[in-house]
DNA sequence: TCTGGGGTCCTAGGACCC
DNA sequence: TCTGGGGTCCTAGGACCC
């Protein structure tokens, strides 16, 4: 059986949401993101929804250059951007229940499919191929993120039959959250993933099997997941900047491009890892064999906090440690894990340099003494002469907690 | 432009073991 | 004397994603 996987997408969701919830915002500018403080706000846009895109605003800017583009926006006569301070508690409310259409209207889809082919109205393989994915409901969907999901339609056995299980979907997430979103259907997730974002907002993009590799040609390179601003500017360099121009290049030839360091100056290290690749010879064909993954169980659980001023107060900055250490340790002890075992601290400095430093228990430990006192230790040396050659003030630090069972 | 906070995954080198 | 090969764990750094 063909696989046919979706990928949905919220679209600019915490802005969406915002907006959604104040009536009185509906058609202005808005960007979801930390306090902008006048445009000395150090932190940046989450989201911002299309109005505010119109004004150069998008996610990832710098909230005191969102602030600039609004004044001068103003200037001229345009609306001000209204700036709004993101609700994750909301936010993620709002997540679970369009997870719940989600998984509701696929297994009606899956039933749906089941009593034609019982009655035999299906282009039927009945007793030939008898057996459907049992998997559903609650199966084969995978949460990727607050906004994010994939689901498998193979059950629907062709892709006009999952266009239209999506239409009814994205029409349910409509009437129910009065929200849009875009999704995109291909036969893989790669794919799916790609097309979800082609005809945003409240899209619907198919790209059958066939089709894969006349669609991914003409894209830039960027659009693979996994090809970020670093993996771009070396191909660049290179003339490099469609998926076609990336085809000519032979599977040996990537591998090297990102496999071991040859010879480099110091500092700068290979990108990515050799099968990396190979991984990306294979992506830019439209080939991905990943699976989708329902369960998640988290891998670490860590905060990390920007100072409003840069710090040299190892007083100042060792209290912030321990508020973040009690954080990360609530976090933990509701999250169901009962020890940890390594500890991570992190310095960034002002000019952005960000140094790690970890240390592995020999025991785990549920105790957050034990938290506060390995993190302590692993802050200090960055107050030493050695580390810190140059006194540079420190502007943010974190705590993050491995090794969970 | 001047860069948040939550994460994941990958690599390399060194220590250590057999 | 000059010296293996494989495996695992720890630490550090980096790219990337939403």
């Amino acid at each position: 059986m063909k696989r046919i996987i979706a990928h949905l997408d919220m679209d600019a969701f915490f802005a969406a949401i915002e907006e959604r919830d104040r009536p009185r915002l509906k058609g202005m500018p808005i960007a979801v993101g930390s306090d902008p403080q006048g445009g000395k706000g150090r932190g940046i846009v989450s989201t911002a929804n299309y109005k505010a895109r119109e004004y150069g605003i998008r996610s990832a800017l710098p909230i005191s250059t969102a602030w600039r583009f609004s004044q001068e926006a103003k200037r001229v006569g345009k609306p001000e951007v209204v700036f709004i301070e993101p609700n994750f508690k909301k936010y993620s409310e709002v997540s679970q229940n369009v997870m719940f259409i989600l998984e509701e209207a696929i297994s009606a889809a899956l039933q749906h499919t089941n009593i034609l082919e019982n009655v035999g109205m299906s282009a039927g393989d009945l007793g030939v191929e008898q057996a459907r994915p049992p998997k559903f409901p609650g199966g084969n969907l995978e949460r990727a993120s607050i906004d994010e999901a994939y689901f498998d339609l193979s059950f629907a056995d062709s892709f006009d039959e999952a266009r239209k299980i999506c239409e009814k979907i994205k029409k349910e997430i409509a009437q129910k959250e009065k929200l849009t979103c875009s999704i995109g259907i291909g036969p893989n997730k790669l794919i799916a993933k790609i097309a979800s974002d082609m005809k945003k907002p409240d899209g619907l993009t198919v790209v059958r099997e066939a089709d894969t590799e006349k669609f991914l040609e003409p894209l830039p390179i960027r659009k693979i997941p996994g090809i970020g601003p670093k993996t771009e500017e070396v191909f660049k360099k290179i003339k490099v900047a469609r998926v076609a121009d990336l085809k000519k290049f032979s599977e040996e030839e990537l591998n090297d491009l990102f496999g071991k360091p040859r010879r480099q100056k110091s500092g700068s290290r290979p990108l990515k890892a050799s099968g990396w690749g190979i991984e990306l010879y294979k992506k830019i064909r439209g080939i991905d064999d990943s699976p989708i993954v329902e369960k998640y169980e988290a891998k670490s659980i860590g905060e990390q906090e920007t100072f409003e001023k840069d710090s040299r107060d190892p007083g100042f900055i060792s209290g912030r440690l321990k508020a973040l250490c009690e954080g990360v340790f609530r976090s933990f002890e509701q999250s169901g894990f009962d020890t940890f075992r390594t500890i991570v601290v992190t310095v960034r400095f002002a000019d952005f340099a960000t140094k790690n430093r970890s240390h592995t228990l020999a025991e785990p430990s549920d105790s957050k003494t034990v938290l506060e006192f390995e993190s302590l230790k692993l802050l200090m040396p960055f107050f030493d002469a050695r580390e810190n050659s140059n006194k540079k003030a420190v502007r943010l630090i974190g705590v993050r907690i491995e090794k969970l069972s």
